[in-house]
DNA sequence: CTTGACGGCTAACGTCGTTAGCCATACTGT
DNA sequence: ACAGTATGGCTAACGACGTTAGCCGTCAAG
């Protein structure tokens, strides 16, 4: 998996990331993650620079497993879009805050792993047969659709599943 | 236009405003938007209750400008999709940090003028015909096409225009 | 003339990210 | 066996943040 990190590192990731998928992105404070650790949060700085840096490893985690969900979802349906668009949906809803985290500020590209950005884009672009167009369309809408469910934007008896056929079925080739 | 508040108050929030404008959500404090209007940042409570309550502002003008946006678009080009997406993100890219502002973060409904979140979403419902899912497509994918250039998560060479136009041709009925 | 609303102020609290500097443990090289 | 150096903790503190408590001057209305 990931060996960017030593292990002490990786514990205070994990660490960081249960704080964030329980109680939200208020939560994540270094002094509630050393808390967790039982260690105090000056001791943080020893195994990251920065608090950023904790979250980029966050980030980093969101992307390869989402890309990891988009690829087995290609594997069981290759060129499904509808399937690529379920795996995507479900995965954001499982991590609600992880995704927002991801993807509510500019990614920190530099401090990615290289190239991850891009696989987590490619199922996408597979499915669309290199459709620039198309894919960062159905990119948008499904990014649209999942950002807006997450932060109740949608009237609670709004159907959901029935807009996403609806725009999967409209934007689908 | 808005007489839910003081005179005074209406000041501090388009100083706040500004500050948002020009330099974001990070600089909106409470002491720097003192300091813009030449007073101490306790002085504000006498104004505003809380910090949420002068976002609560000017997500409201938000909501307002971009209902008026809409309509007016509307006006020009009765039942035309493209005109209304061409006016939404032409008003969120012309302020992208009070578009975040009021966009990533659960609505204050509340707190909110009643009816104000409908009429900014009536002139899509109109020009969808009262077809509910679509509306919610296209309004998923015109917000998810926003936020994603508003945070550059776009390769810098993506035409986005043609991006719009491929989703708005297929989504249209 | 008094009263009270209005709109400023200072001082302070608790929380946040972060820095500086100290110290114990444990591995390493001679 | 001993010195040296990572490694990984710690305390104390700083500055910025939102917020509260409590004081005071100005001014219009009774």
């Amino acid at each position: 998996m990931t060996d960017r990190l030593t292990p002490r590192a990786r514990q205070i990731a994990t660490a960081a990331r249960e704080l964030l998928e329980e109680s939200g992105p208020t939560a994540l404070t270094l002094r509630a993650l050393a808390d967790r650790l039982g260690i105090k949060a000056p001791s943080l700085y020893k195994h990251f620079p920065d608090k950023q840096a904790v979250e980029v490893e966050l980030i980093a985690q969101m992307l390869e497993e989402s890309a990891a969900a988009l690829e087995s979802a290609e594997q069981r349906a290759p060129g499904s879009l509808p399937a690529l668009a379920e795996a995507y949906r479900t995965y954001a809803l499982a991590h609600p805050h992880l995704y927002c985290l991801s993807t509510e500020r500019p990614l920190p590209r530099p401090a990615l792993p290289a190239g991850l950005e891009d696989r987590a884009a490619m199922p996408l672009m597979r499915a669309c047969d290199g459709d620039l167009d198309l894919a960062r369309s159905v990119w948008a809408f499904a990014h649209g659709m999942v950002i807006l469910e997450i932060h109740g934007r949608f009237p609670d008896d709004a159907d959901l599943n029935a807009a996403w056929k609806r725009g999967l079925k409209s934007l689908h080739p």
